[in-house]
DNA sequence: CCCGATCGGTTCGCTATATAAACCAATGGT
DNA sequence: ACCATTGGTTTATATAGCGAACCGATCGGG
């Protein structure tokens, strides 16, 4: 591994929940020498992509990240779409909407929307890490990445986050082959317990998957109405984000709408 | 210089007007050997950083700095909190208002507002890099910055906008002994010809200056009455981002309003 | 009040790593 | 048919990154 990716890959253990990192924890975090992670937070700091806080000396993501956003934003501007297209799907199936890019080789949730209509619903955090297996939306991007990509993350030791994750590689396999046969995953509880979620594949340019778009819904509240009605919202959505942001669907993409 | 900020440096060739480049280009533009800008750029990539768009094989910014982005706002909600001040300042003074800060060595507008009353308005982007020579917004930020770092600013080449820029080193550093002791800056056309910008610094935690806020008129429009108002809604908007982003002025800030 | 355990940060000799020049193959304009 | 581009690759050389050990400061407990 190159210099830059290290210290790239330093930048990967921000997170919601720990959004401060102490050197030590770093080191111990990335199991790379002191000495190394304070070289590399040190350039990265001057280059304003991380900066220390007042008070202790802990590093923080830093100003720079802004601006690149801002400017991939410009260039590709997925998430500014993808509100509008997550506002209709909330106000039109009454529950939570949520967009999720695959970024490098990890899944992104980057953007939701609650309904208004409902008091309770499935509450979402951006910028949160979503495994493959146990989630919708992990699985529809398995199903339609690169078969290389899928086995490499099934080859690696899979996490039960709830009694209902399913953690069986070949299981995964055989949903897989379904949820490329349907174009749509559905998941009950995987992730977190009591939430069920449909997810369809959002596609880019290059007709690869970039991400999936997902509804989640207290498993109470998914009546036989909502089973029909939940797939048939996510599928025209799905459609759409891929359309406007310039992308298209590969061939084998079960098409029952022809928009 | 080390390897992982010539990489990021790299990411600094982006922007509005050249969202994507190829890699002769970014060969040029570094002044680096070709065969490191192609390996630095195969390594930002393979993290996600930048990726290669599809039909010819030039870079543009990559997904993975919207997660940083997220994150960022998450842990330092500026840009959040700001649009609101901007919203509310373009509201009172009915001209165009916008945020910059200073990240690294560079300063950069990253948030805007317009006001809704007037058809002609200030155009503004963002992401967009400032110069500090002839700008509202670079003045007061030179103006409350490291003495160092304002003269490692002055002792470079200053290129002239407009004819009106002023680029004596000598009379910018007048200029900016004025705006210490007032507090807030002016310019008449020293970045884009007839705009009248005023500004005033934001402060961070550590009282440092992070950035600017400014409000920029057609020249035509800066009446008598404007000439009060918009200085005294900018001072009232400046204290109150830097308090609700957790910041305060130093001690030599002049503050005619004790809020 | 001292001790041990942290913390962030620094030093220095060794070596792995990045670099630059030269070289491809593939386009594209003239 | 040519020359000037493009993105990408090779290889010997030297530079930049590396890790173990070492600081001083801070903190909590005995």
């Amino acid at each position: 591994m190159g210099t830059v990716s290290k210290a790239l890959s330093l930048l990967t253990y921000f997170d919601h929940s720990r959004t401060r990192i102490g050197l030590s924890d770093l080191t111990r975090l990335s199991g790379m020498n002191k000495a190394t992670v304070y070289r590399l937070m040190s350039e990265l700091q001057e280059s304003g992509y991380v900066e220390q806080a007042g008070d202790d000396r802990s590093y923080r993501l830093g100003p720079q990240v802004l601006r690149l956003a801002a400017l991939r934003e410009a260039a590709v501007p997925i998430l500014s779409v993808s509100r509008r297209v997550l506002r209709d799907l909330s106000d039109e199936t009454g529950e939570t909407s949520h967009l999720s890019l695959l970024q490098g080789r990890q899944l992104n949730s980057l953007s939701h929307a609650y309904s208004p209509r409902t008091a309770t619903k499935v509450m979402m955090e951006d910028a949160k890490v979503l495994t493959f297996h146990g989630t919708s939306s992990g699985m529809v991007v398995l199903a339609y990445a690169d078969p290389d990509f899928a086995e490499e993350v099934l080859s690696q030791p899979l996490e039960a986050r709830t009694p209902e994750t399913v953690t069986d590689p070949q299981e995964i396999r055989a949903q897989l082959a379904g949820i490329r046969s349907s174009g749509i995953a559905v998941s009950v509880g995987g992730f977190e317990a009591d939430v069920h979620s449909h997810a369809v594949p959002v596609f880019g340019p290059d007709r690869k998957v970039i991400g999936a778009l997902a509804v989640a819904a207290p498993a109470s509240r998914m009546t036989a109405e909502q089973k029909q009605l939940i797939p048939a919202a996510l599928r025209r959505a799905g459609a759409a984000l891929t359309h406007r942001i310039g992308g298209s669907a590969p061939a084998n993409y079960p098409q029952d709408e022809t928009a």
